[in-house]
This record gives structure tokens, sequence and C-alpha cells, in this order.
RNA sequence: GUGACUGUAGUUCAAUGGUUAGAACCCUGGGUUGUGGUCCCAGUAAUGGGGGUUCGAGUCCCCUCAGUCACUCCA
């Protein structure tokens, strides 16, 4: 049927032979972070909108274009959720989370949405996987993060996947770099494109990741946040590269990394693929450092770390697997019987199911409920017919081999079942 | 948001501007209402939508919608 309806542009339905899928890489992901001392949040779709324009910046391309905002009956306005971290870091304040002895891990699975241009590995509505760690400063908890993050992916079975790492610095050393930036490039201004122009003044460090191809020519002898490093940076940078190599995370310094979000500080990175499945996108995962989030929103002065996976990006990279189906297909000539078997297979807690006709009650030829317990690829088929029923019993058929069954009385299947299997 | 390309059965693909838009797979039924996988036969089902040009449009033109790719940016 080609009906008018569709799901909204940049969405899409995930059906049953992917929703398996979706399911094992959720349990894959709760297990991986439970197993690290992080617990789950789970958080609202919308939120005030206000909770956005103050930690992801003004200036950031996710405010200015890309968020769905709407006003509520009261003339409120709202916003759906276009990342997680700010509301993470919301609702560990609103429930007085930083009372607690830090640090305190949390993580959280959902959909997210922005408002931008559709493609392969990017939608409207699309899914994170994300984490935080509220309250510790410690570099060996960035390297945790990162770590953790690799073991997923890795888990999950992305078989090639680069980290790359880069510190944009604290509030005491980053004025200092941005300065010298905006020194270094005050006389290029004028060779380098629009957008680096507004970049200039509202957010210089923006401009190193400028994709247009000249004005990367003209950054090839501009320094780095990394160049700038105050003290305390310097050592939290080293620390956390000792880290990582003592963890045995393979790690690439990105000296031009940067992220959209204003909010970072310090540890920023990236994990990337070259996969030609992901299209033109390569980041499967990302994050950072935030020491500034929490007090921004009001709260106490309060280090964070946390990172975020692109799940729609991560299941590009899978291969997806066959669809599991249930053990047994009870074959009838009376649809309500073989009702009655497969109900009381379901409480002994046997996967069971049956033909059911499309119209009225007549079931449909034993060839046609076997070719479907086939199709379904079955275990088993249990084979109830005018015969069986007088006798009390049912024929169990092995469907691996053919030819192969025996009689079972009804009431001993669900025993007969397990021993078999 | 901008640009390029592409839209034909559920799916993958055919069809010089010219008969009734074909095939394979899927699905349904039958061969074979008491036994599945193979095989044989039959059936259901489509030009994304709307205008225009033409004797005649799946094919050419315009608009629109959708998809893909690229840019911007990001998970």
């Amino acid at each position: 049927m080609n009906i008018s309806i569709k799901p909204p542009r940049g969405t899409r339905d995930v059906l049953p032979a992917e929703s398996e899928q979706w399911q094992k890489l959720e349990e894959l992901a709760r297990k991986t972070l439970k197993s690290a001392g992080y617990k789950e949040i789970r958080l609202p779709i919308f939120e005030q909108t206000e909770l956005f324009c103050r930690t992801a910046g003004e200036g950031s391309d996710v405010v200015n274009k890309e968020m769905y905002t709407f006003a509520d009956k009261a003339d409120r306005s709202l916003t759906l959720r276009p990342e997680g971290t700010a509301q993470a870091a919301r609702a560990y304040l609103n429930s007085s989370m930083d009372r607690l002895r830090p640090p305190t891990k949390l993580f959280y699975m959902g959909q997210y949405f922005r408002n931008e241009a559709v493609q392969t590995g990017r939608y409207r509505q699309f899914n994170q996987l994300g984490l935080e760690a509220f309250g510790s400063a410690s570099p060996l908890l960035d390297a945790e993060t990162i770590a953790i993050a690799c073991d997923f992916l890795k888990k999950a079975g992305v078989a090639e996947f680069e980290v790359q790492i880069n510190s944009l610095g604290c509030s005491t050393c980053r004025p200092a770099y941005r300065e010298a930036l905006k020194e270094k490039l005050r006389d290029r201004l004028s060779t380098l494109c629009k957008d680096c122009c507004d970049r200039y003044e509202r957010n210089p460090l923006r401009m190193l990741d400028c994709k247009v191809e000249a004005d990367q020519e003209q950054f090839i002898d501009v320094p780095g946040p990394l160049d700038y490093l105050c003290a305390d940076c310097e050592s939290q940078w080293e620390a956390l590269t000792l880290a990582l190599g003592q963890l045995r995370v393979p790690f690439a310094v990105n000296r031009r990394l940067v992220r959209g979000l204003d909010y970072y500080t310090r540890t920023v990175f990236e994990i990337v693929s070259q996969d030609s499945r992901l299209g033109a996108q390569s980041t499967i995962a990302a994050g950072g450092r935030y020491d500034n989030l929490i007090e921004s929103l009001g709260g106490p002065p309060t280090p964070a770390v946390g990172w975020a996976v692109g799940l729609e990006r991560l299941l590009l990279l899978l291969e997806t697997p066959p669809t599991t189906n249930v053990d047994v297909f009870v074959v009838s000539t009376d649809v309500d019987v073989a009702l009655q078997v497969a109900t009381s297979l379901r409480q002994a807690g046997i996967s069971a199911d049956l033909d059911f006709p499309v119209t009225g009650t007549k079931s449909r030829s034993f060839t046609k409920q076997l070719q479907e317990a086939n199709k379904l690829g079955c275990r088993w088929a249990v084979i109830i017919g005018e015969n069986e029923l007088a006798k009390n019993e049912v024929a169990l058929k092995d469907m691996r081999i053919k030819g192969l069954q025996i009689s079972v009385p009804i009431a001993d299947l669900p025993k007969k079942l397990r021993e078999l299997t």
C-alpha cells in the first residue's frame, strides 16, 4: 500500500527485523554502564527552552537553528530535547545530587530531536546513549569514561574506530588562547570564509573546525588550545594521556578538535570511523569535560565529564542478525484446540505460536500450517488432528529432521519439550 | 536551509513518446483439508501527487512531495 501519510522527514519506523537489534544494544548498554557503577536516569522528552539556551550557548548551531520549540497552552516556551547533558545536569541539581559523595555517575538512553538536514546517519529524531559523571575533576575519570565508550563499541561489534582527544583549556587559560588566536588570524580575516568571520567575534575556537579547505590551510601554523594550557590544565592533560595509555586505549591527539556546544572545558574527544556505511558522517560518539556548566545553571561549582553515542550511527556499522522466533508451532484442525495448547505451553514458559485464519474460524490445511512453521524456523511442530485428539495425544515433530515425530500424551507435552531441549 | 541526482507491484529490476506497463522474489490459493524445506500451476498487486505539451506521456516540461548525495553542522 502506498498511503499518503508517511513518517515525518528525519524520522523512521524501526521494524521487527531491526527492533530486536535495538533491544540487544540497549541490553548491552545497560550491562556495560552498570558494570562501571553508572545508574540509569530517565528524563523528560521536552524541557523549558531556557535550559538549552543557557547551556549549549546562544551562538551554537543547535540552539540557533536546530531546536523544535513550541509554546504550550499557558504560553510557556518548551523545546524537544536536542541533547542530554543539560537536562542531566538540571536533574542533578533539582534532585540535590550535589549532596551525594561524588562522583555521581548517571547514564541515559532515548530520543533526541534536531531540526536539521537529513541524510544517512543523520536524523531529526535520533537515539543517544549518554553518560555523565558529576563532581570530580580527576582526569582519571575522563580516561575511565573514554575507556567505557570504547569497551561498549567493541562489545557492540564495531570493528574499526579511532579515539581523538584534545584539551580546550579552562576559564583561566582559554581567554589567553582566544586572544592569541585572534591576534594570529587578524590579518588573514579577509581570506577566510564568511562563517569564520562571524566565528572570529563570537566563538573563535570554532574556526578551527571549519570545513573549508582554503581556511584550513590558513590554520596550519596557528597554535591550538593545547599550546596555551595553564599549569593545571597541562597536568590534567598529561595525566589523561598517561591514564589512557595505562588502560590500553589507543588514541590520537587532534589539536584542532573543538566541539559545537559551548559548555566544554579541558578534555574533549570524539570517536570516529571512516566506514562508508556512515555516509558523510564519521563521529559515532563524542563528549568531554564541562566544568562550568553546573555553575551556569545556578548550582555550586561542580566539575563534570560525559559523552554520548549516536545509536543509529552505531547500528549502521553492525550487521543485522536474523530474528529469533518461537520454539513451537502448534498445528491443528481446530484453531481453538491449537490456541488452548499454545496457551498452556506459554504458561509453562515455552514459546509457541499457531496459525490464525484470516477470516472465520476454519483452519488451513496441515500442509499450509507446517509450511508456516517451517518458514518461521520453529524447532518443533506440535500436531493435533482428530486421531490425536481422540487419544488425548499430540504428535511432536522435530522440524530439523524430516519425518521424525513421536506421540506424546497431551498433559506431558511441556515436560517432554523441556527434556528434549 | 542551499545545490545535484533519483522516484514503476510489498521488494529488486525491465519497458525508441505508440497495443492491455513486464519479470523475479514475497504473499495467497491449488497440485497434496493428515505432514514442512524442493518442484509445478494459478492469482493479488505499481508509474509518489498535481498541472501542462501531444492524436497519444512511465518516458518531455512545470510545481509539489519523498529519498539519496554534497555543503553547513553534528551523535
